[in-house]
DNA sequence: CTGAAAGCGCTTACAG
DNA sequence: CTGAAAGCGCTTACAG
């Protein structure tokens, strides 16, 4: 592996003129520059990132903070993944890389996230998918270093949130049903002590407010995201009388509404026909089934790569002076129209 | 951000003996030990991981090589992302990190893999969903940085394989079909320029061979991975005169295995009763579809533990001549009875 | 425009 | 058992 005094060699000049030819100093002359980007080339010349790091402070890294608990894996969240593609391409497009950092906080105490991102000396980092109760977060958040949440509503001197858009995207599916001719439209929620099941939640009361459409108690049902919930909440649904059964019901996860359409069927009702089906989320399953699952998708490329601009306008802001956006950043989400409401192709 | 100098000073030692203390040499007494461990814990020290790497030469970081062009994102390989988790969960048990490595390669050029794992001084790199065939992957087999690669056939001085027992999973899927009475049993392959899909394809002959079973050149359909495949090949199998319709399919990936489930669906054939499927992978569509799929597991933890295991060997083995492992490691698949074939709860 | 020198925060021979 | 010193490979004031 070559090194900056071997190049230096090569070229006949000092390792410093090499670091300032490298690092687009605009004070080296055009010939010393290229003669030097030329060798660097030539040798497969790259500067070691320890020693970069070391001497600059600060690594060209972020940091990604993910509770992803083995047995749950790609089960529990599996949209998280996705997630995780997108980030990767976000970082690709400016020249970071995404140190995933395991921090045992049981372990480690409080403060352990915000050591392990120093000693890393990531320049910023990412959460997502982690127990939002946690003292060591808080610790993360009121500190300075930059950091973005995804999904997690949090704060801080130099931390904000980056979330879909899940108030809006649960309007326009309301919508879409309310375009299709439904007026006895229902929901099955999520956790409701996780920030998207609520936006969810309200996005769908608004739009229903709107429409000026009814909406019993029974036409609320909380899930956690998972698709057994799924089925209880669409069986409690499938067991109303006839004249007040939904015709329709916005799901806000795709697996509770693959299982709500395992209930529904189990009740003899078909979708869509008898009852229609919009989940959230857009997860791989949702096109594999059938019928295809009509559902608000999530763009995790927008996400990630608003994570990642969020967190870099941080990282630039040298004095830390600029303030934290108050409110989440919003990503746009996608209806996708499939079989589950019919009027797909 | 508490530094070795710091800890010194509190301790009124050396940095040295600091050093030495907190990395475990054997020269330093009991009491001055005990002494700089509780104050590291006091000031929250954490070593500079820039600092280390850059002296010692490692970093105690691998790298994850993993082309995942955006727009394939989770669809492509699901199972991929699974993967990591289990990497990431292993690497956790070992104390190291994980670094995405963003190469692009067609920009780089052919040493682009070798001189970023280089630049980050990484202790080996492992290797997933990446094209086979670029010439910078030959590179790096080729070098002396330890690699493994998940379910990528390649060898090199300390470079080696890690993969599903994928033949061995393919026998029991089908020895399942035939205990369940099944003697017409054909196969929808994935393609066959895939370490995996030929592996599940010879298992399924290997079978097919032993239990005396007919073999018909229709039994074979050859597809991709992707559901539309699955479908095809469904059809085709479908359209087959009845006597000679196979009564049950092994289907080399879940993805195809849903497709060719639509497919028969579409023909009137009823899964399992007309005809049973079982598919590979166990991706999370699996268990959410009716009837939920039959299908062999792989391992994801145990894959990912095999791999970093693998690698560590590698990077144990200081002057590199400890001949690398000359077939690929395998890793035990298991077969999860859902209701595709019947005969599950 | 360029070079010599200091220094980033560690680890590790080398002395004692 | 411990300390002083060198050095890992860079970047960046400081001179010239």
């Amino acid at each position: 592996m070559a090194g900056i005094k071997d190049l230096a060699r090569e070229c006949g000049v000092s390792v410093a003129t090499v670091s300032r030819a490298l690092n687009g100093h605009p004070e080296v002359s055009v010939e010393t520059r290229r003669q030097v980007q030329q060798a660097a080339e030539r040798l497969g010349y790259r500067p070691s990132q320890s020693a970069r790091a070391l001497v600059r402070g600060r690594s060209d890294a972020v940091g990604l903070l993910w509770d992803s608990g083995y047995e749950t894996a790609g089960r529990k969240h599996p949209f998280l993944l996705s997630l995780l593609v997108g980030l990767k391409q976000a970082l690709s497009d400016v020249g970071r890389h995404l140190i995933l950092l395991n921090v045992d906080v049981d372990r480690q105490g409080p403060r352990a996230y915000l050591d392990t991102a120093r000693q890393f000396q990531v320049d910023g980092v990412i959460v997502m998918g982690v127990d939002d109760h946690r003292p060591a977060l808080r610790e993360l958040f009121e500190s300075s270093l930059p950091c973005v949440a995804i999904d997690h509503d949090i704060a801080g001197p130099r931390a904000c949130c980056v979330t879909s858009d899940n108030r809006a995207g649960a309007v326009e599916a309301v919508r879409h049903l309310h375009d299709l001719g439904h007026r006895r439209i229902a929901t099955i929620t999520g956790p409701v002590d996780l920030m998207p099941a609520v936006q969810r939640l309200r996005g769908f009361q608004q739009a229903v407010g709107e429409l000026g459409l009814d909406l019993p108690d029974e036409y609320v049902q909380n899930g956690d995201f998972f698709m057994d919930s799924g089925y209880a909440c669409g069986r409690r649904l499938a067991g109303l009388p006839k004249s007040r059964r939904p015709t329709a019901v916005f799901v806000a996860g795709d697996e509770m509404a693959l299982g709500a359409m395992h209930a529904f069927a189990d009740a003899g009702l078909d979708v869509p026909e008898d009852i229609a089906v919009v989940g959230f989320d857009d997860i791989e399953a949702a096109s594999l089934v059938r019928p295809a699952l009509t559902t608000v998708a999530q763009d995790s490329l927008a996400l990630g790569t608003a994570a990642v601009s969020a967190l870099l306008d941080f990282v630039d802001d040298r004095f830390g002076d600029r303030p934290a956006p108050e409110s989440p950043i919003l990503t746009p989400t996608r209806l996708v129209i499939r079989q589950s409401c019919g009027g797909g192709r």
